[in-house]
RNA sequence: GCGAGAGUGGCGGAAUGGCAGACGCGCUAGACUUAGGAUCUAGUGGGACUACCCGUGGGGGUUCAAGUCCCCCCUCUCGCACCA
């Protein structure tokens, strides 16, 4: 400007300047440039709670730093930014407060918005997306109805998770330790009907696609690995006596088929009631079921369950061998996973050793270990192995007998080969009303019929004539419920429940591309341009939440020919947490730091520099009022050595021409920080990219002689110049007027990020280690690159290397050429 | 139990197999000052106190050389967890 030529450094008054100055030369405006390079930085969008907090802070810096950088490198950088504005909170707030969740939500955004803009992140605000606008949702309906169309949506009823608090249904995903993800209430099971979404159809490629994501951590591939959970092995179908019906069990070690002596059943397996409503069971054994079932309810959550169980009475028919087996009842069997029943192998699972042990159920010896030995007391051999007691089978190996008895069972139409996923369809049914509608209404003529694309979108109703209570849902708004059949003309009602919330944030990242599209969802080409996203980054809490959903929405979308690729995310950052006092900052651990405060007491590009400084991008930070104190007095010693430069040019120079080693020394240091700063950044090192930034600045203070000469002044002017493009990605209000200041115009974003040719940071004067034995004993210098022949010469005149060596015999001399001599004696 | 990651000064943290502790905080001493919680200068792993020794959770190994690579163990954090 710039603001003045004043001595102190006033960050409020600076940061307001230049982002007008930005604001009005639309600066952060970006378009598609075929020819260009494009780059595309997301952050998750904020669900608009009421403020931004610390967390959002870090995240959106890290992605700041990254999104200015890499325009400065040409790159044609797409950096938008939304609100996640669908939601419960909304509700609740509307409940507790009387606010209409469309005023709440709304409002927050206003706010947290200006506390965004506050920090002077370089977002498209013009691109800007609001889940809850029905511009937005309409095509979220649209999707809805060509998923339903090819079979990826549809309706069934289920045992779903219920939580009693938000008073809605819950996703397998979204219940963690058997909590809601959401309020932390205990997550009741309720039989009811929903809407799914076939995520299921593409578990084996979201599998897939994690090897091909290596920009990925690997704890976070490993979560969806594990939450996906393949395995492989086979079905075994065990007929039951005495009547028509055959249970099916899934097995990953068919090896040990020879060694079931019982069929367990989950406590919830349906034949249990086919059986004892045809009087297979017996009244008392039915009561000691109905006994285990309860005990499981309430005891749902704790750590282990101690094994029971009941005898049926009832006896399979062993599919190779014939023999009869007990049917089983227990606990310990998972209705979720498989089929809901289990073969009995105590010999060989530990599990059903540890059951069988309990009901004198048979233990019989399959597999044996390669040594021979028979390790089974007291525990199973879970290990594979060499079967035994397995008719034609024995003596094969486990792998080779797995292959095996799964071709018998398949010749003999007893089994098969399978795969098994523990991943389920994803349930987008929720009971409540602030979410977008279901798209589908029911009538009783013709059943449940799509709504036609002409009549999108079913807009969710805003004028309520009544208060919001518990229990609130669009169930309750008649008004918005009768409808007419597209179909016939008939009386209908809509669709009550509203879509999960997550199914608005697994699309968001594409309508950025084209927020202002109408034609259809997504601009094919606009999104083709920017898509997929180069560097994603977020909090690790969406591990399988939403960014396991967004990538199963893309491979819908490209099933349903709207897009083209697989992969939403090329690179994903998850940045660690903002902690204070060892935990991490909340209103009921009063331990909350408002970003606000911190911009009023230092600045945005104070706040912003630490938030990148105090720590590694993906470790927790620790919030420490100290440490924020050290930044700012860096960003104030810059700004003194740039006023103080600025001023030199202004006086008469005491000579012509600077120390020689100085002005070297300048360009040495300027020359290292560039390339020590944009290594880190290319790495993700944001922390090390500011101490470089650091130790530069403390070089140059050193070297103020320079300013008593004409050419030092200039050199230091123009390594100055240099230095602000540097600082700009993290401090960008600074970077921007210390231009200024050296007489810059235009904007630190607009320049091009200064370059070293490679080879100019090595230093003329090398300076060389000298170890004998591998203790480092001397340093020697030289000038430019030395033989080791020349170095070893002058080392051995160095008297304390002549002393070590004294009496000693070198027998092996290790040169690394610019770096050290190793000598090595005997 | 399974999976992932991490153990380095008083603290946050640096180190493509090549001088461990960059940078910052804190601390010590000094300078300037009516004053200092401002600023500047110097020092700051431990022990010996001039030239040496020890030191990256513990124990082995590879190497001229290991915080870094390999094997075993311990501790911590996170995720999943009776997944057949």
């Amino acid at each position: 400007m710039a603001t003045n030529e004043q001595a102190t450094y006033a960050p409020n008054a600076l940061e307001a300047f230049w982002q007008e100055r930005w604001e009005e030369a639309g600066l952060h405006r970006v378009f598609e440039e075929t020819g260009r390079q494009k780059y595309y930085v997301l952050e998750m969008l904020p669900y608009p709670s009421g403020r931004i907090h610390m967390g959002h802070i870090r995240n959106y810096t890290i992605g700041d730093v990254l999104a200015r950088y890499l325009r400065m490198q040409g790159k044609n950088v797409l950096h938008p930014m939304g609100w996640d504005a669908f939601g419960l909170p909304a509700e609740n707030a509307a409940i507790e407060h009387g606010v209409h969740p469309a005023k709440w939500t709304y409002e927050n955004i206003a706010t947290m918005k200006a506390q965004l803009k506050r920090f002077g992140f370089s977002y498209d605000w013009s691109r800007e997306v609001v889940t809850c606008d029905p511009a937005y949702y309409r095509w979220e309906q649209w999707m809805f109805l060509r998923f339903l169309k090819q079979g990826y949506a549809y309706k069934k009823p289920s045992m779903v998770n219920f939580c009693p608090k938000c008073q809605t249904v819950l996703a397998n995903e979204q219940v963690l330790e058997g909590r809601c993800w959401r309020c932390d209430s205990s997550a009741t099971l309720k039989q009811m009907e929903g809407w799914f979404l076939r995520i299921t159809a593409f578990a084996e490629g979201l599998l897939e696609g994690l090897e091909t994501l290596d920009g990925w951590p690997e704890k976070v591939r490993a979560m969806q690995r594990n939450w996906i959970g393949k395995s492989q092995g086979a079905l075994v179908r065990f007929p039951v006596n005495e009547t028509q019906d055959t249970l099916e069990v899934f097995t990953t070690r068919a090896d040990t088929l020879f060694g079931v002596t019982f069929v367990a059943l989950a406590l919830e397996h349906d034949l249990l009631d086919s059986w004892y409503q045809t009087g297979r069971i017996q009244e008392a054994v039915w009561r000691e079921i109905e006994a285990l079932r309860q005990e499981k309810l309430s005891s749902r959550f704790e750590a282990e369950l101690s094994k029971k169980g009941v005898l049926l009475e009832l006896e399979a028919m062993h599919p190779l061998t014939g023999e009869k087996v007990p049917l089983l009842a227990a606990n310990f069997v998972l209705t979720a996973y498989g089929t809901g029943a289990v073969m009995g192998v105590p010999a060989h699972d530990g599990r059903d050793f540890e059951f069988a042990k309990k009901m004198g159920l048979l233990i019989a010896e399959v597999v044996r270990p390669t040594d021979g030995s028979h390790p089974l007391e007291p525990t199973a051999f879970e290990d594979d192995g060499v079967l035994v007691n397995s008719g034609e089978f024995s003596g094969m190996a486990s792998e080779e007998a797995r292959r095996a008895i799964i071709s018998k069972l398949e010749s003999l139409g007893v089994g098969k080969g399978v795969v098994q996923y523990r991943l389920k369809d994803w349930g987008i049914s929720r009971q409540r009303y602030w979410g977008v509608p279901i798209p589908v209404v029911y009538c009783e003529a013709c059943g449940a019929v799509p709504v036609p694309d002409d009549q999108l979108p079913v807009v969710l109703p805003i004028d309520l004539s009544s208060k919001i209570a518990p229990g609130f849902g669009l169930a309750k708004l008649e008004g918005f419920l009768q409808t007419v059949c597209p179909n016939c003309g008939g009386s209908a009602r809509r669709e009550a429940d509203t879509m999960d919330t997550f199914v608005e944030s697994s699309w968001y990242f594409l309508r950025y591309a084209c927020p202002d599209y109408e034609a259809g969802p997504l601009d094919t080409v606009r999104v083709h341009y920017w898509n997929p996203v180069d560097q994603y980054i977020g909090g690790i809490e969406h591990a399988v939440l939403h960014l396991l959903y967004a990538r199963f929405f893309t491979r819908l979308l490209k099933a349903t020919g709207v897009l083209r690729f697989d992969e939403p995310f090329a690179r994903l950052l998850t940045q660690g947490m903002v902690i204070k006092d060892g935990s991490k900052m909340s209103k009921s651990k009063g331990n909350v730091v408002d970003p606000d405060d911190m911009v009023a007491k230092y600045g945005a590009d104070v706040v912003r520099l630490f938030m990148v400084f105090a720590a590694p991008p993906e470790k927790d930070l620790e919030w420490n009022e100290k440490g924020i104190e050290g930044c700012a007095r860096f960003l104030s010693r810059v700004w003194r050595l740039f006023q103080e430069v600025a001023q030199s040019l202004k006086r008469p120079f005491l000579v012509q021409e600077g120390n020689r080693e100085s002005l070297k020394a300048l360009e040495m240091a300027i020359l290292r920080a560039t390339h020590k700063v944009s290594q880190d950044i290319e790495r993700q090192h944001l922390n090390t990219a500011v101490a470089a930034l650091m130790e530069c600045l403390n070089s140059f203070t050193e070297l103020n002689d320079l300013l008593d000469s004409a050419d030092g002044r200039l050199a230091f002017q123009g390594a100055l110049k240099r230095y602000a493009l540097l600082l700009a990605p993290f401090a960008p209000h600074h970077a921007d007027e210390l231009r200024a200041l050296m007489g810059e115009n235009g904007f630190a974003m607009q320049a091009s990020w200064p370059r070293v040719e490679p080879g100019r940071i090595e230093s003329p004067v090398k300076e060389l280690v000298v170890q004998v034995n591998g203790k480092v004993r001397e340093t020697l210098v030289f000038n430019g690159e030395a033989s080791q022949e020349e170095v070893y010469r002058v080392a051995l005149q160095s008297e304390k290397i002549k002393r070590l060596l004294e009496g000693k015999e070198v027998v092996r001399v290790v040169y690394v050429p610019g770096r050290l001599l190793n000598l090595v004696t005997q």
